[in-house]
DNA sequence: AGTTATTTGTCCGTATGTATA
DNA sequence: ATATACATACGGACAAATAAC
């Protein structure tokens, strides 16, 4: 078995990275099985935890591995993704604004589904829901609404949680391990309404964009409808095509 | 300034990977200036060196910021890009038509370029333009309002050609032979003013649908700046992320 | 040109928590 | 319950690149 090179010409990290990739393209960990586990990789190259750990997070970054905690470590692919991506999709501020900004919690409930979440979310309604509901702040001044939908059965223990301080992004890959596969994006132009107006300090009227998001899993279910109303004087969006 | 929750909730990377996303996003720390140091972190939050280098790390890998050893991280964009990078984007009516429909032309003029124009087209304002402005109706409904610049000398002969019953994209095909190469689209929610609504048949501050879209050619020149405004009870715009 | 302080890069050891089998 | 495996977090040490003096 290839053994480290510890003279410090190159990273033992790289080293190691180097001889499980070629390991796996080459078969000799094929896709399905476990790839050796961090202690294992610590005796037999005689390394530390970090060094066996960082090489494997390389693996996984490039996706020919999947970490699963209490399990180890599978291989998934066998030929590793080079493809270049140019396309994008974001969110732009038409101001600059030096302030820090945070989201504050209008309020989490549970609540059954109306006609149009329950289609959205593959379900029926009247199927309990989670809902969400927060405004990002810049000092006294508000930004967007935004209003999460889940199942209820999808996210138990949600409500448990304090999304006003906790991110809701950590919650989903940390104590879910929520992959998201695809999501579609409806883009309306809207005047604000009644009750969205005074939450967002703008007039009856004022215009508003309005992005509606759902959100598939690894099964390609939806689980996730999101609905953001941003104050269209502070707020575009900006999609850059490649042909 | 905002500070870490111990309880062991939330992990302390991800809450301080989140406060240094929302500040280079926000303009806390703009494009072009450097995020605190790592010892820096280490003294403010109270968190170990490894626990700081991985937000770090996070945001290096987000395309955020840029790490050099010796120097510092510089933030080097503040919009994200969606974790999804394969876009498809449609225009959606709301509403189904089944009764055809018809370009007709407003005018089609020579002009200066304003200053916005003259920024996206990457010349110098009061260059001569080629303006069309045309509408699209269903019978006596107005859907949209279109309006294209070009400069002049891009487009030397198109003051002959009659755009309302002849296609652009034949022309700059077959005519000029230009093929496109990119294009950049900015998506804006903003209400009606004097002079639009009365074209789209619409009362003054009703919402519209603003697309903005610059197109690039071969050379990776903007040659091409179409602005359109849709009725925002007709239209809608979809868009498709997939991983 | 050389020294020094700063900043990130690499690597080690250890401890504890959490998920899985 | 127990053992295994990965996740998080702490501490320390030295190396290499950069910038300022």
């Amino acid at each position: 078995m290839a053994s480290l090179d510890f003279s410090g010409k190159e990273q033992l990290y790289y080293q190691l990275y180097d001889i499980l990739f070629q390991d796996i393209l080459s078969g000799a960990y094929a896709v399905g099985e476990l790839i050796p586990s961090e202690s294992e990789l610590m005796r037999r190259y005689g390394i530390s935890r970090a060094t066996a750990r960082k090489a494997m997070e390389m693996l996984a970054a490039n996706g020919l591995i999947n970490k699963r905690r209490g399990h180890g470590s599978e291989v998934v692919s066998n030929h590793p993704s080079s493809a270049l991506q140019h396309v994008k999709s974001y969110l732009k501020k038409n101001v600059v604004d030096k302030s820090t900004s945070e989201k504050r919690l209008i309020d989490a409930t549970i609540m059954p589904a109306g006609k149009e979440i329950a289609a959205a979310l593959d379900t029926d309604p009247g199927t309990e829901l989670y809902r969400l509901r927060r405004v990002r702040y810049s000092g006294e001044q508000p930004f967007y609404l935004e209003m999460n939908y889940y199942e209820r059965s999808f996210v138990p223990h949600a409500i448990e949680h304090d999304f006003s301080r906790e991110s809701l992004r950590a919650y989903f890959s940390s104590e879910l391990d929520v992959h998201w596969r695809r999501a579609v994006q409806q883009i309306y132009s809207i005047a604000a309404d009644r009750e969205t107006a005074p939450l967002l300090q703008l007039a009856f009227g004022a215009p508003l964009l309005y992005i509606r998001r759902i959100s598939f899993d690894a099964e390609n279910r939806p689980r996730e409808c999101v609905m953001t109303y941003y104050r269209a004087d502070l707020y575009h969006l900006e999609i850059e095509l490649d042909s």
